[in-house]
Order: C-alpha cells, then sequence, then structure tokens
DNA sequence: GCTTCTCTAGGCC
DNA sequence: GGCCTAGAGAAGC
C-alpha cells in the first residue's frame, strides 16, 4: 500500500510499512519472557510458548525490529535498562530551548510543538475541533486525534484498554467540550508518518500541539529532548524542570501524556531501572524501547 | 535480590 | 483541606 501524506508540513508520499501483525507475536514474546525474567527461556520455548516455529519467530523480529528475538530480548531487561540510567544525560540549562529537535538529532523523530493556552485547557476543550481515526501501527492499533494546528492525541486500541470504544473514551474524555469527528484514511497518514524512520525529517518536523496544565506541558516538553535510544529518570526530569524532589508528580504527569510514542513517555522509568508504568500496558512500553534500541544501534542489529 | 514502609510534590475536587 | 499518583530511598527480609 503506498500513501500520500497530506500535512502540508511534512510532505512526501512514502509506503506505509507498519508490520502490525507482528506486533502481536512480538507482544506475547515479550509478555512470556519478562514473565519469567529469572531464567531466560531459549529460543525454543518462547516459540512454543507463543505458538510459532522457530524460524518464523526470527523473521518476525527481524521484519518488525531487525533484531533477532534473542539481542532484542537482550535489549529490553532491567540490566539494560540500568545501563541505559548510567550513561546519564547532560542537563539541560534553562535557558535551553527544550522540545525542539536539534540537526544533531539525526534519528529521532523531529517534532515542532505548540502549547495549548491555560486557557484553553480549563475550558476542557471547548471551541477545539479535533479529528481522529484508527489505523494499523507497529506497536498495534493505533488512535489518532489531530487538530488543525497538529497532532494532538496518539492512544492504542487492544482488549486491555476497552478496545476502539475504551481507547476513544480514554482519549476524548481528556477534551469532554471539544467537538470530533472520525476519518479513518487521514488517520493511517499520521501513523505512517509517526512510526515511519524514514519519514523523520528535520525540514519536515511532525507538528503537534500540547494540551495540559503548565506544569504537565513543562514535563513533556523536558521528555521531547530525550533522545532516541536513551532513557531518563522521573527524578532526573523532576530536577531539570527545577523541582527537584518532585518525581511522583512528574511521574503522575507523564502518565497523563497525550500524545504516547511522540512525546516519548516510555523513555522514563523509576531510579531503579525499573519500568514502574504505562498508561497503555507495560508490554507495549517495553516493546517500544527494544524498538528504539534497534532504531539507535543499526550496527548491533546486523551482529549475530 | 525483593517487599514494605515512610515521606514526599503537585494536580484536582 | 483531602485525596489520588507510571517516585525515591532506607530498612528489613
Amino acid at each position: 500500500m503506498t500513501l500520500q501524506f497530506t500535512d502540508p508540513a511534512a510532505g512526501t508520499p512514502l509506503e506505509a510499512l507498519a508490520p502490525q501483525d507482528d506486533y502481536e507475536i512480538v507482544r506475547r514474546t515479550l509478555e512470556f519472557t519478562s514473565e519469567r525474567y529469572r531464567r531466560q527461556p531459549t529460543l525454543a520455548e518462547t516459540a512454543r510458548a507463543v505458538r510459532v516455529g522457530e524460524a518464523h519467530l526470527e523473521a518476525v523480529f527481524r521484519r518488525w525490529a531487525g533484531l533477532s528475538p534473542k539481542a532484542f530480548l537482550q535489549a529490553v531487561t532491567i540490566d539494560h535498562a540500568r545501563r541505559l540510567l548510567g550513561q546519564g544525560l547532560p542537563l539541560l540549562d534553562a535557558a535551553h530551548e527544550v522540545g525542539l529537535s536539534g540537526p544533531s538529532r539525526l534519528h529521532d523523530l523531529f517534532v515542532r510543538f505548540e502549547a495549548m493556552s491555560p486557557g484553553a485547557h480549563k475550558e476542557r476543550g471547548a471551541g477545539l475541533e479535533i479529528t481522529y481515526g484508527f489505523a494499523d501501527g507497529p506497536f498495534g492499533r493505533t488512535l489518532v486525534l489531530w487538530t488543525d494546528r497538529g497532532l494532538a492525541g496518539i492512544g492504542f486500541s487492544d482488549s486491555e484498554h476497552g478496545g476502539d470504544e475504551g481507547a476513544l473514551r480514554d482519549m476524548l474524555g481528556r477534551w469532554p467540550a471539544a467537538r470530533s469527528r472520525r476519518d479513518d484514511t487521514e488517520a493511517r497518514l499520521w501513523v505512517a508518518r509517526v512510526f515511519e524512520p524514514a519519514a523523520w525529517r528535520a525540514e519536515a518536523p511532525l507538528r503537534i500541539v500540547l494540551i495540559g496544565t503548565n506544569f504537565e506541558v513543562r514535563v513533556w516538553e523536558r521528555l521531547l529532548a530525550v533522545p532516541l535510544g536513551e532513557a531518563t529518570t522521573y527524578g532526573r526530569l523532576a530536577a531539570e524542570i527545577g523541582s527537584p524532589k518532585a518525581a511522583r508528580a512528574v511521574g503522575a504527569a507523564v502518565g497523563r501524556n497525550p500524545i504516547s510514542f511522540v512525546v516519548p513517555c516510555h523513555r522514563a522509568m523509576g531510579s531503579t531501572g525499573a519500568l514502574t508504568g504505562y498508561h497503555w500496558g507495560l508490554t507495549r512500553k517495553r516493546a517500544m524501547l527494544g524498538w528504539e534500541f534497534a532504531l539507535a544501534r543499526p550496527a548491533a542489529a546486523t551482529r549475530p
């Protein structure tokens, strides 16, 4: 399927890959292995539990992440998370314009954000015109919401979250006074733009609108500055926005992030490297981190 | 190592 | 004020 992306800010036609069917196998693999992380199961055991052949499992992972199942699963262990945190991130000084991706972030999803005024937020989305739609993506069935100013929300539909209806209620419920209409065709274009690394280009930044309280928006902006393939902690985020003791409040704000994946709340974890939580399920958080790990280290992907 | 306890900040009603 | 958190660190096992 070939998709033409119509956002004037982003522009080029691109092939949609979105191997959404592979995600189900990846998800089951992650669930199985994280249940028994003490004793890492072999490929054969995993394939049996996921009810696919070993060769198929291998092929799915290579197609989906560009890594062997073994390499992928190593990338989502707690040890690896600790190593990510150990690297540390340079603190940005207060004057630094966070959120806007610089040219140095070659592999990242380039984003230009706009924050919704507190006034507009108080009115619970009154006056907002939201279009939404569902499309398949690499992390399952994806709900996208947008306004004429850019992308406003991303959520996921699965049985744990009440299917399409539950996901929609969750997302639209954040702006109950907004008017909304559905457009699945354009939603497919958004999903292709967001989840296709080839479309991440500095000269065609993704426009997003952050709609939240001042505090929430500050946390989300800071999250946008965490590079792909790296991780941070809630405590570190708190220190970076100038409230070093507010780790818990930061966690709450991160949990309310409306634009999942784009605002990389999956790159935030507890101080021990434990994943601690994710609005759309810990398995999905783990999958996103592993997927990004593969993307950030293409060299490691090809090594046996 | 994991679990429990205590002290938290901030948002929201 | 009171009530929630996708927290953190110490203490105990």
